[in-house]
DNA sequence: CTTGACCTTCCCATCATTGGAAGGACTAAA
DNA sequence: TTTAGTCCTTCCAATGATGGGAAGGTCAAG
């Protein structure tokens, strides 16, 4: 099976099948004698369960890890849970900083007539001189916008 | 005022002020003899409202509009709230797609034991060749994780 | 033998931010 | 006045995961 197939049927673009292998996440692949990459079932077994965990929001080196354990098998089911729990952790944390976002923004723009004059709460609140959040400072980088999947 | 003093003094680091200038978020500022960029008052507050708007989660771009309309005395506050609900739909969006992955890792974990043995339900939900999350589709580029909010 | 679909590698862009190097400017103390 | 230390300058690179695209080789069908 050429990379196309394997990108089709696991759901992972051929892009990045091959950025997967440069960073080592799977193995080199049989070639052809062309050079062409070929793939088995087995393969794109793999290459669904890493989609699945980056669905999952997993971090590349957390996919690393968890395809390790999926691979042995004298694996300690704690490892596989202490890996999604610590994610679940990030993962509220980001909803919750998100969420406290939301609200703020909600509440401003409840109390903006939204018409054509001037006046506006929103700008109001950015421009104001306190502290407005106070001490919201959400983890650096990439901490809450922006990616928060693949696909 | 120096770049360091007026990055102290609005809480945006003197790299992104320097980013800001050569993006046009911010214009060009007066110049010592020496080179050193000048900073009035005037400007630290104009920092300071783009560090709120950055707290909020709003990107550059919608920076740049907010920032705009904040400096025309003729704004229509509509456009102010279209810009907010906007973000508000974008936020919202990603919260349902973070606490989606949440709680199925939630679900997937309290079904592991978490012990010594190898069998892991997690690891069970990762391999299987069903749809699983179905048509779970995240909008790619920046669509659910990594970065959030700036600082 | 040509066409078109596929493959290869390589580089670039995204988004906001940080880090660091190399070198000039300024300030306070010796 | 020299020197140490802190600030400033510009420029380049990396982050993380992904897509876009160019330039060129390969393969199967017509």
């Amino acid at each position: 099976m050429n990379i196309g197939q394997a990108a089709q049927a696991s759901g992972v673009s051929a892009k990045m099948i091959r950025y997967y292998e440069s960073i080592g996440l799977i193995p080199k692949t049989v070639r052809t004698e062309a050079g062409y990459r070929v793939y088995s079932d087995h393969d794109v077994h793999t290459l669904r369960f890493i989609r699945r965990s980056r669905d999952l929001g997993f971090s590349v080196e957390q996919i690393a890890d968890l395809v390790s354990l999926w691979q042995d098998r004298e694996r300690a089911s704690k490892d596989v849970k202490a890996i999604a729990l610590e994610h679940v952790t990030v993962l509220e944390r980001k909803i919750r900083e998100l969420q406290e976002m939301a609200s703020t923004l909600t509440h401003l723009a409840t109390n903006c007539h939204g018409d054509a004059r001037p006046h506006c709460p929103i700008l109001e609140e950015l421009a104001s001189d306190e502290a407005g959040q106070g001490d919201f400072k959400p983890d650096a980088k990439f901490g809450l916008l922006g990616k928060v999947s693949a696909r």
